[in-house]
DNA sequence: TATCCCTGTTAACATCCCGTTTACGGAATG
DNA sequence: CATTCCGTAAACGGGATGTTAACAGGGATA
């Protein structure tokens, strides 16, 4: 696997810098942005991917918490850790309830920054893409991960899917309206990227877009050459 | 679906008492020791798995990180969180390194410790609350696990089974509609996962379906590559 | 001690399943 | 209009599973 890819938003520049630097020595990719309003934006224009987000809670304009909620619209698959000052109980409580997977607490010390991260991205390997234990709703059918199970709520029927159909349709579910390109979509379920898995790739999404017919306004788009979009039309 | 299981050490009785409570009523399985040697015998005596464990760092005489480092022997996974009164960061970092995964400061909301609870438990797909299924009815059978009986309510037969196809029935039938990985079961069951025993699980299952065959309602589905489901249809 | 069950494991073989690959035609691109 | 990319059905092959039977060893029994 390449090197992790960590968004951090910090308006801090002092801290800012000196974090960054110290995540690279670690052998992390940095994107450090100083402004919350920067951040909306490269996160809605969804151009990038990360593997981890680091956020602090206060910035100026837009805050911690409404990127976050941001990039959960886009991506209900990838941790997110929050930076505060206050050890506030309800500034917890309330990053917890919006999907937020740990607390850091300033000030902090670069090794504990390291190890949560490292252990947060281990978890994250060991288990790829079967975080997802809520069920997810996907136009009217239910398709939870877990159970590897693809529910069409409006004929009432279940059917079973296998583990690689599981994965990427849990992958395009997760980042539905955006772009996932065909070599992400390899890396992260196959591992690994060549001409023959790609036609399998192929043959998958062909797969998922049967089982999802029943349901028009779902659609698993080609961006050609690039990778496939999964919508939800209205 | 079954409930999660946390080891809980604190010693503070009424502190152990109120958390151990309100962890029940919000559908997990506590176990809850009240020392750390206590705590130590059970872990090395190995019998026992948990979803995740609860330690507080302050006992008399074994303290929480050593239960940490002795639990990290035994399992590479399982979430540990630290409760402490301390909010040093030295403290903090030795707990990380010791493979903690968070801490909670002591005091804390029981709201704050269940949503964290939730968190971890997320990340190791065990679904929290979900409800038990009583593992006694089985269509129209009612399996005795203690007496390793198996009794037919229709034909009014019973059937006497072993001791390792009365604790796989258990496993299965208490967590019907739930996909229990071969992994899962092997570790439980055997307490070991290889080749072979993975080829004897499925001569248990085989037995099994064979015992249950007089009642068409009950199936033990296989899912390919991942494991086995009981379920009772309507 | 020899013998007999009882139980869990191993062996053997048939069958099934699923990820991959192939094949071919249509679509997109420049 | 040439070339590459994509959609989908069908075939393939290797590994996973189902099932029966043989086997081994331990504890009870005589």
């Amino acid at each position: 696997m390449s090197r992790a890819r960590i968004l951090y938003v910090e308006d801090d520049e002092g801290l800012g810098f000196v974090t960054r630097d110290n995540l690279e020595i670690n052998g992390f990719e940095v994107v450090h942005l100083d402004s919350g309003r920067v951040a909306l934006q490269a996160i809605e224009a969804g151009e990038l991917h990360y593997d981890l987000c680091l956020l602090d809670v206060m910035l100026p304009g837009v805050d911690g918490f409404t990127l976050a909620r941001k990039i959960r619209e886009r991506d209900q698959d990838i941790p997110i850790l929050f930076l505060t000052a206050k050890s506030l109980e309800e500034d917890r409580l309330q990053g917890l309830r919006l999907g937020a997977d740990d607390y850091i607490t300033k000030p902090f010390s670069i090794e504990e920054l390291l190890l949560r991260v490292e252990v947060f991205l281990r978890r994250n390997r060991v288990r790829p893409a079967a975080l997802a234990f809520d069920p997810r709703h996907i136009g009217h059918y239910v398709f939870d991960a877990e159970q590897l199970q693809l529910t069409n709520r409006q004929a009432n029927t279940a059917r079973r899917l296998t583990r690689r159909e599981a994965e990427l349709l849990q992958l395009l579910s997760g980042r539905r309206e955006t772009v996932l390109e065909r070599a992400e979509i390899l890396e992260r379920i196959w591992g690994e990227n060549d001409y023959f898995l790609g036609r399998s790739l192929d043959v998958f999404v062909s797969r998922l877009r049967k089982y999802l017919r029943a349901d028009p306004r779902i659609k698993i788009e080609n961006i050609h050459g690039v990778g496939f979009t999964l919508t939800v039309a209205e």
